[in-house]
DNA sequence: CGAGATTCATGTGAAGTATACCTTTAGGCTTAA
DNA sequence: AAGCCTAAAGGTATACTTCACATGAATCTCGTA
């Protein structure tokens, strides 16, 4: 494109009626004045953690519920309302949110109570650091400040089954650290089964309180959609159905509202990128395809060079032999001729058969461990991605690894 | 023919190693009195 | 002598390796009908 081209396409950007008035109504990070379909849940975790507001320590709660049914939201929603009543009456609330899911985050023991502690102010070093020592440091930097403190730890799900229950053992029994403040927890899940092997005490200390989202029927989902697109969009931008079909669609996988709202506003930035008047169906069809495969090539970007290796391997090996199943050995065998091309240093195969697992864990491939009998046992590897994405998924990888064909 | 025993190819857990990074401490150098 | 900087020492988390054992159904073996 031409510088000349460049400054047209600005400034017809600039007289194009745009299509959104307030695209932060869509937006993940988002949250509403209202939310709707879910009064019971507010209520009763309002009803859990108002306690603070006498200064008193609010139960522990455990939220149980599919992604997308609202559960960040309102437990949100209700931390800030409460947050912003305890200033007024000037109660001392905290509030520490937590996203265990984020790698490189708070994926380890260390790192989530490091992690807590840098919201409160502390500097932490990435590594180097005692973990007992991390948790002085919390300590007393909880300790400093006299309140209330809620801690969200949100998917702990992926963390317990990564690290272990330790972290939510020690946690638990913060208090009894603890002369000036309290804590209180609230574990937010999308897996209930992982309750189930959590040990006894946590279990019994965490679920003080209990509370399910159950997911959103269409209707529902509907609604909340209307909602968010009147503020969203133009008046009559949307044509009649999108914003069914939008629900429709996301109610038939498990109800996941954030997945129906982003399908809404890429279709809106679709249709808009294209100079639509209106956002019609196959702006909508065309955004489902695109939120998969964003999601995917962002994954697959930002995989350590060695998991975007095992990919690789996986990849030539699926295209090599279509409908044969591919066992963990054949791929250590293409990966390690990946390596030699690319100058990588070969992992060993027990660590292959980690990367895989946790490729498995990402969703960009399916895995199943099967026993093939006198023929030992491996896992079977299937590719979990639409076949359209598999050659940009490709491309990508042969950037990364800088492999030339 | 059927119940065990065997076998294979890898899953999986535990323990050890290398690396990168942290704090603390001791020594050396500079500076100001 | 006090203050500051540097380098070594001692310690940790993490990613990976090494070692060793666990798995589980196809296949084999062998006693029995």
């Amino acid at each position: 494109m031409g510088q000349k081209d460049l400054e047209g396409f600005f400034a017809s950007f600039l007289t194009k009626a745009p299509l959104f008035q307030n695209k932060k109504v869509l937006q993940a990070n988002y949250t509403p004045d209202s939310i709707m379909h879910r009064d019971d849940q507010i209520k009763q975790m309002a009803h859990v953690l108002s306690p603070s507001l006498r200064n008193e320590k609010p139960s522990n709660i455990f939220i149980y519920g599919k992604t997308g049914t609202g559960k960040t939201v309102c437990i949100r929603y209700t931390t800030k309302k409460i947050l912003s009543l305890a200033e007024q009456t000037k109660v001392p609330v905290f509030m520490l949110y937590l996203n265990c899911k984020l790698k490189k985050v708070a994926d380890t023991e260390y790192r989530v109570i490091a992690q807590l502690a840098r919201e409160l102010k502390k500097t932490i070093p990435a590594t180097g650091l005692p973990t007992d020592e991390v948790y002085n440091i919390f300590y007393k930097a909880i300790n400093e400040k006299e309140g209330i403190y809620i801690i969200i730890l949100d998917e702990i799900d992926q963390l317990v089954k990564k690290v272990g229950d330790e972290i939510l053992y020690n946690l638990t029994r913060i208090n009894s650290e603890l002369d000036n403040a309290q804590v209180t927890l609230v574990g937010i899940s999308n897996d209930l089964v992982f309750a189930d092997n959590l040990d006894p005490r946590v279990k019994s200390s965490l679920s003080e309180e209990y509370l399910v989202f159950p997911p959103y029927n269409a209707l529902q989902i509907q609604d909340i959609l209307r909602e968010r697109a009147t503020k969203a969009f133009k008046p009559s931008v949307l044509q009649p159905g999108v914003l069914e079909k939008c629900a429709a669609l996301s109610a038939r996988e498990h109800g996941d509202v954030r997945r129906a709202i982003e399908l809404l506003r890429v279709a809106g930035e679709i249709a808009e990128r294209k100079s639509a008047v209106k956002v019609n169906i196959e702006h909508l069809d065309e955004a489902e395809e695109k939120i998969e495969k964003d999601r995917v090539l962002e994954l697959v970007e930002t995989q350590p060079k060695q998991f975007q290796a095992t990919l690789y391997a996986i990849l030539n090996l699926c295209k090599k032999q279509k409908n044969e199943q591919i066992s963990t050995g054949d791929v250590y065998e293409i990966y390690k001729h990946v390596c030699k091309q690319t100058g990588l240093i070969p992992l060993t195969q027990r660590r292959i058969s980690d990367i895989i697992a946790e490729l498995d864990m990402l969703g960009i491939i399916g895995t199943r461990v099967i026993s093939k009998g006198r023929h030992g046992r491996t896992r079977e590897i299937t590719i979990a991605v639409p076949d359209q994405t598999i050659p940009k998924i490709y491309t990508i990888l042969l950037e990364a690894l800088d492999i030339k064909e």
